[in-house]
DNA sequence: ATACTATGTCTACAAACGTAAACAGCAAGG
DNA sequence: CCTTGCTGTTTACGTTTGTAGACATAGTAT
């Protein structure tokens, strides 16, 4: 219903990145793939669509004579909700902290720290305007 | 049990928080503190204590005649370990990715750019090493 | 001794989640 | 037609989470 405040589970992350991988799908090709991913059973996967589809999290429309579902909500949207909440929840909102925390326990590879800079590079121009 | 892989809920990370402000408290001051908190009565927070000394995530110590409670995670434990899962769930354990999807949406503040600068000056000496 | 109060433990219960079987309807094959 | 095989819908059931009442007990004040 509420496209906005969308939380999404676990179980529900796989299904939408299945969604988000390639849409529409029919719910054929989804329980195939899913059960190759996950082991999930047929029902299993058509439940999670559906609370989705409760959601408002995915759309569904008819392809010929069967049901096909497609994302609602993109990737980022779904990501930077989960990631904002993380934020606020754990690290008052700061990314920072967050970034701190990660660094003191995990050393960063050359190459994420090159792509680090870029981004803030490029965060600054967007900032200074 | 496992003080490994403990994962908090909200309402644990809400019981925990005010554990790390100040610890060992007794039930009575926790009580107290998480009903102004969050209204909470006083079985829910001990609910939630029980719970979390079941997870491992608290131990308890007799102070005098009652029972005072201590966080048994840090505070930094806890938060890299959300953020791991948060990380590896959603943005593939590339934390570039995740700032980058963050920067992307939220313009930084210059502060928060400056604390970023320092925290990769940072970690780049330590990856060097 | 009695009743009140603080403390600790047990039980409860609805909603959300993960997982799935059961059932109903329709299209295709024999 | 009757069976078989998909597709879609309902119902189910154990566990976790949020929230809290009930009960037992040990001091404490009258």
């Amino acid at each position: 219903m509420d496209k906005e405040n969308v939380a999404l589970t676990s179980a529900e992350w796989s299904v939408m990145e299945c969604l988000w991988e390639h849409a529409p799908r029919t719910g054929r090709e989804l329980t195939e793939a899913l059960e190759k991913v996950n082991g999930w059973s047929r029902s299993t996967t058509l439940t999670l669509l559906r609370r989705l589809e409760d959601k408002g999290a995915v759309g569904t429309e008819m392809e010929g004579k069967v049901k096909a579902f497609l994302p609602l909500v993109s990737r980022e949207e779904a990501a930077l909700r989960e990631t904002e909440n993380l934020l606020s929840r754990v690290y008052q909102g700061s990314l920072s902290l967050m970034v701190s925390a990660f660094t003191k326990k995990q050393a960063l590879s050359r190459g994420e720290l090159e792509e680090l800079y870029a981004i803030l590079k490029e965060a600054e121009g967007k900032n200074d305007a």
